[in-house]
DNA sequence: TCTTTATGGCGAT
DNA sequence: TCGCCCTAAAGAT
């Protein structure tokens, strides 16, 4: 269940375990067995992320996957095993396999599609060729909430609800403001957290976002494990004391989506 | 053996 | 804003 970082971490890994060199493409459960006839058996040129999406570039198509909500990746070393269960897509090559469940989109893109997908996302906290101004220029004219703001591929790419939640919180940042009423100053601290946070995310594989100062160790309090991998101020934890006042975290419904904050510490 | 839930996103209304 | 799609694991019965 992935947001950016996961996805950049995939395409590392994919380039480190199939890049350059011919692979095996085919699709167990069948749902993708003509694409994957496409390009089996070519060389996976490059691999790169877009926000949540993933690339795969062989010579006569790219492969553009979207894991959605709980689409998975599963790397193992050659030979795969027979299939269990709905494998959409298996990549293997003599020395290691990946099988992809689950996705929301799995598909063959030309070149000129692919870069359809780029121009409708905002900028990656994760790219090189990130323009956070380009984020800035909507969110500042916007009455929509910050809190879906973040969330909108548009106008971020990359992050999700986790990352939007406890960005949220380092920030002090009330998620039900406007967006155009945060300040030019918020806005570049939120960037460059987010450009840090998510680059350590997708170095570990994890989302930990809190502060030594706040881990419960420092504050004297008994360790804890998030149920997720990481740890985390707010996401996830409603009704238990929030890391820093010890005020109850709250949730609500917000979008569709579950949100979490602390309503003491961000009043901002 | 059910029902629920999830770090997402799309199209219809 | 709603329903729907993808799948597996956890929780309820």
């Amino acid at each position: 269940m992935p947001e950016g970082h996961i996805l950049h971490r995939l395409a590392a890994q994919h380039q480190a375990a199939f890049g350059g060199r011919p692979v095996a493409v085919a699709s167990p459960q069948g749902r993708f067995a003509e694409g994957a006839k496409l390009v089996d058996g070519q060389p996976l040129e490059r691999a790169e992320a877009d926000g949540k999406h993933l690339f795969l570039g062989f010579a006569d198509a790219w492969l553009h996957i979207h894991l959605g909500l709980y689409g998975v990746f599963t790397f193992g070393p050659a030979p795969a095993p027979a299939p269990v269960g709905l494998i959409r897509l298996r990549l293997e090559n003599a020395e290691q396999y990946a099988d992809l469940r689950g996705p929301t989109t799995c598909e063959l893109l030309t070149p000129a599609e692919k870069e359809a997908v780029h121009a409708r996302l905002g900028p990656d906290p994760l790219r090189a060729d990130a323009e956070p101004e380009r984020a800035w220029q909507r969110i500042a004219r916007s009455r929509s909430t910050i809190a879906a703001l973040l969330m909108d591929q548009k106008i971020l790419a990359g992050v999700g609800n986790v990352y939007r939640a406890e960005v949220l919180f380092r920030h002090g940042i009330d998620p039900h403001r406007a967006g155009r009423d945060l300040t030019a100053a918020e806005w570049q601290l939120i960037w460059r957290d987010l450009v840090e946070l998510m680059r350590e995310g997708a170095a570990i594989g994890r989302i930990d976002t809190v502060r030594p100062e706040h881990t419960p160790e420092a504050m004297g309090r008994p360790p804890r494990v998030d149920d997720h991998g990481g740890e985390v101020y707010v996401y996830r934890r409603a009704g238990q004391p929030c890391l820093v006042c010890g005020t109850e975290v709250r949730t609500e419904q917000h979008a569709a989506r579950n949100l979490f904050w602390c309503p003491r510490c961000q009043r901002r």
